[in-house]
DNA sequence: CTTTTATTGATAATGCGTTTCAATAAATAC
DNA sequence: GTATTTATTGAAACGCATTATCAATAAAAG
């Protein structure tokens, strides 16, 4: 199946944009990856891998994933970015826990049906949305306890 | 009244820390501006009135007043830090504007009893928790349409 | 194969936020 | 009130994530 490469193929196409090992590369190590991970630790599996891509070719590379909705930005009010892998998922939203840093994802269907609702009444038109939920996951509460 | 600033006086007292008049200044221009701000938009309106503050006091200053609950930090997913006075104020979440940065403030009780329930699913202890609806505001869309 | 021009990696620059430090000034005791 | 202690201040240096610059490289198209 290389249907997420296509769809990044011809949107690089239809913009006058090029299609290089880099992308590739970048490309194929989000899809293989399933998880949430920020610009460092994609670049250290990268560079495991193939020891030769730059900061610089992810920071440019990422932008154009989720613009063409392959990969989508986790916001979740820590200090730095963090992405994830959007192909073939559905949208979900994040537990994020403040001691270890793990995300836990949810999905409650009438949350984005409510949403939805929130949209009309203000007459506004939504491109993305996020919720997320900070505090302390079960596992570091057990480890709390002592 | 003065609730708030006693609020603030206690908690400072009970961390050794100092009630000084610059604390002070941001307070009551926080409590007197309703409206959400960030970093720059404070200290250009407190040195208007006083010239005399500087910026690393306004950094310093507002996770004291996030901590005692009397600020909240706005996550919205755009590039730099927005706060709103929390003072006297229900939780709500917000519709920002891409186009014009206008934040739309709004409450649905039911999302929030639908996080709650999340949380008891998860066994997960939250601290804070935000939604937000990124996209056109109805004034945007209009202007758009020429 | 040649021409055009986007992309690359390295590095400099940006911008928000934090830390450092010497001078100042609250808080407390006397 | 005066002296002592120590947190706070403003200015400037710093840290860190991200973006911009630039010369060399290499896709794309003829």
């Amino acid at each position: 199946m290389k249907e997420a490469e296509s769809i990044f193929r011809s949107r690089l196409k239809e913009k006058g944009f090029r299609w290089t090992p880099e992308r590739r590369l970048i490309l194929d190590e989000i899809l293989s990856y399933k998880g949430h991970f920020d610009v460092d630790d994609l670049h250290f599996r990268l560079k495991k891998k193939n020891g030769k891509i730059s900061r610089a070719s992810i920071y440019r590379t990422l932008p154009l994933l989720v613009e063409c909705g392959l990969v989508k930005e986790i916001v979740d009010g820590q200090d730095h970015a963090h992405y994830e892998s959007a192909y073939g998922r559905e949208h979900h939203d994040h537990l994020v826990c403040k001691e270890c840093g793990r995300m836990i994802e949810f999905l409650e269907e009438k949350i984005e049906g409510l949403q939805e609702k929130i949209c009309r009444k203000h007459n506004f038109s939504a491109t993305r949305h996020f919720m997320v939920i900070e505090g302390i996951c079960s596992r570091c509460r057990k480890g709390q306890k002592k």
